[in-house]
DNA sequence: CTGAAAGCGCTTACAG
DNA sequence: CTGAAAGCGCTTACAG
């Protein structure tokens, strides 16, 4: 075996030039394809390149130009594995992958709502625009909004509910309040009355939009908002305790909107446990559709999330702001789609 | 509301040192704790750091030091949606945590298997090293190893089963075999001789000491290797049929065991349409122990995989070598834990 | 204790 | 069509 060795002195353009008895310059035009340089010495140039395996270093490039190739992520939310969430995490993947396609990357900083002021770790990125998904309440996200404005960098906000103050500031967004009437109205068609929805206490502003969505459509049909059930976090646990706890408390309700898929699996199994039938005795529906939607028994009605194509989106929306110098536009919502499973009745 | 601005030019050294009266070095030297400056200037140079809202650009940094202060991590495996597996999700956000604590950055760049001779996407990661995750045969992966090698960069390795050829490379894994041996050992005792195992059919070496340490233990007891039961990708419906299709031309095993847990729940969900009982027909374990696997009835049993802890040691084992100057190691390898549920049989 | 000079590897006007 | 010079914002010897 050959020693560890350090990394090898980079081939730099210099080498180039000197290989191909031109400027350093040159050498840069043919690689950029600006200013004029003839066919055959941006050949030569090009042979050399390949033979020396020269590859431009970014570093320098950035310094020079002060661009970054680089967009970074905020994740702002409680829970320290922060992938976790498959909504995130496919927001992500999205993000990642047309990223990659134009030749960028992506920093992701996941950091929790309260060392947010402090942290300021965020503001190491150096960036060309900013993507944030944010968790808390309503005053906390505004704070952190602000201070990525301080930024003064392009920047999406992944599920915001309302246009930003901010100036060059874009919002993209599912559309969960729609997801949430949609639920709504197939239960209500099925004949529930009474409704339930389990809602993490973190604050997600989707998850509002979504519970305003079922509350809107129960006013609609003369009915009062469903009984919130909180749970403390997201786990299974905890929103299996939750649920059995307001069995116990209030008995059963007709219908159990959970927040996410998670949730209402964790519902439907609590229900179950006391003895409920699902769909027979209370229907039970989720969100996102996420691969585990039919691990359960009766398979999980829920509503399917872009949650991809948000990612793909928000890195869309700033190369082109990158381009063009501007966002099109200030607000931009993708449609969900309800799947009916077997945890709610089929309405006749 | 303003005009979206541009960047505003940032504040440089420069400005700071004018500001304080003080060479550019000086500051340079106050800001990194070298050389000896009076305790007077220094006071003096932080306040103005403070007031002008002075930060050191990274771009610079790098360019003059020719250190990055981030990490390649490379995924390599055939779905697009690199990041749909927990498992490598959950190593993801380790090493993404680990390293953010430590003031580095993490690139992530999904690939694949395919893609990856001719993409060469991944050279342009300028980092000051790598780790990586790979499926496919053994020669591909060897293939993409030695393009890893190429980069001259310490590399860690996850789950890759045997130390690296390669200089400045170490292995990390976490000791599936054994994860292997306990499932079959657990099976074993409570009486099952029939086995399955479902594969899917990109190859993971992780996935291939499961079923060598199932094989072992099966031939230990003097029995057959497992029947495998090869799915085309790792999604349910596919997993589903593969099931199914098995159940029909062979009948029914005494025990399946899912490569990991997601195929474990679709091969339970299909043995049960099929109107088999699990655990009482037949046995079913899985492997990972991600959120979902008591999402099932019966509650699965399977084996945790320390997934986010491989990737804060993968973050730990690179970051201490930039510092050392050489891996301490050339192979290391993290426990798994048993956890019985109750898709198979409690011995007596 | 403090600073002037050089240089990391590029690219952008500007000449020729 | 091609090149010499300057500079992006830092830090590292080396002087004083």
């Amino acid at each position: 075996m050959t020693q560890p060795r350090r990394h090898d002195r980079a081939v730099t353009i210099k080498d180039v030039a000197r290989e191909a008895d031109v400027s350093a310059m040159t050498v840069s035009n043919v690689l950029n394809g600006r200013g004029r340089v003839s066919e055959e010495t941006a050949a030569r140039i090009r042979a050399v390149v390949e033979r020396l395996g020269y590859r431009p270093s970014m570093a320098a490039r950035r310094l020079r130009l002060s661009r970054q190739w680089t967009i970074g992520m905020l994740i702002v939310v409680e829970d320290r594995d922060f992938l976790s969430d498959p909504f995130i995490t496919a927001q992500v993947t999205g993000l990642t992958n047309y990223l990659t396609q134009n030749a960028y990357s992506l920093i992701v900083r996941g950091i929790r709502p309260s060392d947010f002021r402090t942290s300021g770790l965020f503001q190491q990125i150096e960036a060309d625009g900013m993507v944030a998904i944010l968790s808390g309440s309503e005053p906390q996200r505004q704070a952190c909004i602000r201070q990525i404005g301080r930024m003064r960098l392009p920047t999406v906000l992944l599920q915001e509910q309302a246009a930003s103050q901010e100036p060059d500031c874009v919002v993209l967004r599912q559309d969960d309040f729609a997801g949430g009437q949609q639920v709504a109205r197939h239960l209500l068609e099925t004949g529930a009355r009474g409704f339930w929805m389990l809602i993490p206490q973190a604050e997600w502003p989707g998850m509002k939009a979504r519970l305003a969505g079922v509350t809107a459509e129960l006013q609609a049909a003369g009915l009062p908002p469903p009984t919130v059930v909180q749970c403390s976090d997201e786990s299974y646990d905890v929103a299996y305790a939750a649920t059995l706890a307001a069995l116990e408390e209030r008995g059963a309700p007709d219908a159990i909107v959970g927040g996410n898929d998670q949730l209402a699996i964790a519902a439907m199994k609590a229900c179950q446990a006391r003895g409920f039938s699902v769909p027979d005795d209370i229907q039970i529906s989720g969100f996102n559709g996420f691969a585990f939607w039919r691990y359960v028994e009766p398979v999980l009605t829920t509503v399917i999330s872009p949650a991809h194509l948000l990612g793909e989106r928000a890195g869309e929306l700033l190369i082109d702001r990158l381009q063009v110098g501007a966002f099109a536009a200030s607000e931009l919502v993708l449609p969900v789609t309800f799947q009916p499973g077997r945890s709610t009745r089929a309405h006749t």
